[in-house]
DNA sequence: CGAGTCATTGACTAGTGTCAATGAGTGTGG
DNA sequence: CCACACTCATTGACACTAGTCAATGACTCG
């Protein structure tokens, strides 16, 4: 899948490219593919240089953690290539997962003194890296990055709020459509439309953000697969029967 | 319970008010009771007196809307007594209810062109008005309350990742407990530390909110009571053994 | 090639949902 | 003031979805 190999393989040569001039102009020798989509897109003329002085490009092998839940918060991120898994361990060992943050995604958008939750990456990942107490300062002197984190993060609370009626009253079939289509939809401003859906996640990741067990969910990916509205891989879905994959979701 | 008037029954006499003094210095005759926590206490001298200038004081009597989902989105509201439910009807048919508004809380935080729930009121109900174009200006003009809003949002994001964690997988009796004792917390900062809960919602809002059905919400408070945990009634729960209902939460 | 991880499948169980009847509380009109 | 209708909550019987436990299969990596 070609498309996909932004998302999932940031290119390997990353490293080798100017630091001074890859977060927000310039990246891989290229425009940064995500600026137009991006927190930073708001920002014009010396506020970009600046912002960019304070970007530190970092590259992330998979299954790595950008931050511990609890620890207290160093850095702010935003996702320039790769999926990283949001979630949190429950003090009764279960583990809830609250999103997959997708490239043009931030993490740390309250700026809060802790993290809230754990950030591990599922594949390479590739991220501007801010200080947090700089990218504080910076946003207070720039009320456009201000008024645009605000928009994200109005954004990020109606997802969740998307998320809790997703978890509220819907069966396993139900919930795993509405997944499907939701990463869809949001993988649509990186790489376009597809009827392939790339899967970088576990079946656990997957069981616990929908609120389901490792089990159930197989079951059910098996059996919208046998009624022919998906074809089911271990990394990757194929969409066969759209309409009805869309009935199932029915927001 | 002499301590939930303000909550349920504001003054009567509200009306007669003086509303160029209502919102942020002045209510009921006295200092407004919830300024110390509300979006409005970062403002300072002038700015302060232009917000109660856009402000009107309004009324609402129980089982009132505020504002439906879906319809386009002209006033903003700043809760100053009673309770408003926050509600999505699915196209299922199905209800999801993603909280209840206490006094302080802000409705319209993302200033959204169309309002994404429906808000309805559970009690009598007093609320500063503001006609949403005029805030949206003001706050424009006036940094630190975007950046108090900003924070709000984070909170409420939060509160709803928290919402999606009990949603996430959690038995009938662990919702309720949790349900509760948020309940709890929330009333903390209006009429302070509690042991009982008033519940002006009715079980079928209880239900939508945790992801239950009314009949399971029924049973559970009942089981909760025979096991000596809460005291149970229509409208209200006094919680008689608060260690063994902190365990059942279990954040 | 073997160990290890992850996904699938099956058998069984437990917790909720569904359907239906009863009970309690509230408001209205005679 | 009481009777009635109406709404909401409780309780019971039963069904069914999803969870649990266990075994097998598929894939990856050294």
């Amino acid at each position: 899948m070609p498309p996909l190999d932004f998302l999932l393989n940031p290119d390997p040569r990353f490293d080798a490219v100017d630091p001074r001039h890859i977060c927000c102009h310039v990246m891989n020798g290229s425009r940064c593919e995500i600026r137009d989509f991006s927190m930073c897109n708001v920002l014009r003329g010396k506020a970009v240089d600046e912002l960019e002085q304070m970007a530190r490009p970092t590259n992330f092998p998979p299954r790595t953690p950008l931050h511990e839940q609890g620890a207290a918060a160093h850095s702010v991120f935003n996702i320039t290539a790769g999926v990283v898994r949001l979630s949190k361990l429950l003090s009764d060992g279960r583990r809830q997962v609250f999103g997959f943050a997708l490239p043009g995604d931030f993490l740390g958008l309250g700026l809060p003194e802790r993290h809230a939750y754990s950030a591990d990456t599922l594949t390479h990942v590739t991220a501007c890296h801010f200080d947090r107490g700089h990218f504080k300062r910076f946003m207070s002197r720039e009320p456009t990055l201000l008024r645009r984190l605000y928009d994200l993060t109005s954004r990020d609370l109606a997802m969740a709020q998307e998320h809790i009626a997703i978890l509220g009253g819907r069966n396993a079939e139900e919930k795993l459509a509405c997944f499907i289509l939701g990463l869809r939809t949001r993988l649509v401003r990186t790489v376009g439309v597809l009827t392939t859906i790339p899967l970088p996640m576990s079946r656990q990741d997957i069981a616990d953000y929908l609120g389901l067990t490792i089990e159930t969910v197989s079951r059910t990916f098996t059996r919208l697969d046998r009624e022919g509205v998906l074809e089911v891989a271990r990394d990757r879905v194929r969409i066969v029967d759209l309409p009805r994959l869309e009935t199932l979701a029915a927001t």
